[in-house]
DNA sequence: CGAGAACCGTAACGTACGGTACGGACCTCT
DNA sequence: AGAGGTCCGTACCGTACGTTACGGTTCTCG
């Protein structure tokens, strides 16, 4: 999983960028059925151009994954003055980050793109990585190298305990996603509020405390039950 | 969600039946790119046949999800003789299931293919339901319903406490499930051994109960941080 | 000012695919 | 045996879309 799928050159020219951000809002506001055309019409851009610059669509798609990512990649969660409050809140802030970031219609329709993608079977040698797999990079695993230092940080300050840094990284986003990113896809019409993803990555993260912490002091049981 | 869109006639030939196994078998070996064409040819039929029987392609995928869908359908779990190790067996169990459906090479591709006609944005007035809305009502929803009420049961016996048997019931389905159904369903090869379900199924089962337990005989706490 | 490049808009081409029509084989019932 | 129905295999039609080609316009640079 070495392979360069998360870093890009981002030779990229303005108008370029401005292609590819009417790609994303052509994908949100139409779905995943996505003509060169539409691409053209609504960018204000000739198809010669287009194919110019990204090939073929595959390159297009893939450009404007790469792009996205890109520009959802935020700042590292600081591991300074660790006590329990400490984690707390950075485990909050990232669980209201990410749920944030996949109920959001751009990733949303991102990810059906590439999973309908990925299911294309019999992938010619020759050819470049399935969009799944640029979306796994730059998504669910740049996660986790972002949140595994602050685990690691919390068990050597001797707040929470695991053997296995990811599993306990996999129950953490397993409480704070749940059905949330499938019902999403599946096109359930379910809109989380501020308020929600809010209230939801405070369960979550407390819910994670009391699996993994080590006693320390916790908020107390009754609002975990929620 | 009380449309009819979890119940079917099941009027179905056996001809028809072999038809759609086609369909399934298609649809997992060469993704979710499925031609009419391909699926006269792989079940031996006439195109003619497949649109007498089915209406159009979209009739045709509809039937393959309730289809796919009446095979899933498994017993209810049992609520008698209710202690706190029955119920943890009911848990893993229906756990165990669970994590072999979602991870079954089927259930990836219908739901690939669900998610990505899921999209489909403007959808025309009279047009039925989408694959996703089916694939929701018998898959999450329905499940959901399966477990509740062993859920409740064990609240009324005393061995779990929560407010609210939904909430309860998804912090459950995100520490069996986590990141496994989108990761497989971007593509990566995440090939989970039987062994490997039982054991995710007991510790997600374990940790629910120490997250949702009244401190009832519980195993110890070792074996749940993993 | 003039040559060249970059780019936009549109037209054209080839293919793939959803959907329909037709001929022939088999099976059923009388 | 013959009529009618069901179904397979194949050919066919219309359209949509990816991709390419071309004329016209604007910008850059000498």
């Amino acid at each position: 999983m070495a392979s360069p799928l998360d870093i890009q050159d981002d030779t990229l020219t303005e108008r370029q960028q401005a292609v590819l951000d009417a790609v994303l809002a052509l994908m949100v506001e139409q779905g995943g059925e996505l003509t060169m055309n539409a691409v053209a019409r609504r960018a204000s851009c000739s198809k010669e151009s287009l194919y110019k610059w990204f090939g073929d669509r595959e390159g297009l798609l893939t450009a404007t994954v790469r792009w996205q990512a890109s520009k959802v990649r935020a700042g590292n969660y600081d591991r300074t003055r660790l006590d329990a409050l400490a984690l707390r809140d950075s485990l909050i802030r990232f669980a209201v980050n990410w749920l944030g970031v996949i109920s959001s219609p751009t990733s949303i329709a991102l990810n059906r793109v590439a999973i309908a993608q990925s299911g294309g079977g019999a992938r010619t040698p020759g050819e470049g990585a399935s969009l799944g797999a640029i979306m796994l990079a730059n998504g669910r695993f740049a996660i986790g190298a972002r949140l595994k230092p602050v685990l690691d940080a919390g068990r050597e300050a001797g707040l929470i305990v695991f053997d296995d840094t990811e599993t306990a990284f996999r129950s953490f986003i397993g409480l704070v996603g749940r059905d949330v990113q499938i019902r999403l896809l599946l096109g359930d019409t379910l809109n989380l509020t501020p308020a929600e993803i809010e209230s939801d990555a405070a369960r979550a993260t407390d819910q994670f405390l009391t699996l993994y912490g080590t006693g320390n002091p916790l908020p107390e049981r009754s609002k975990i039950n929620a």
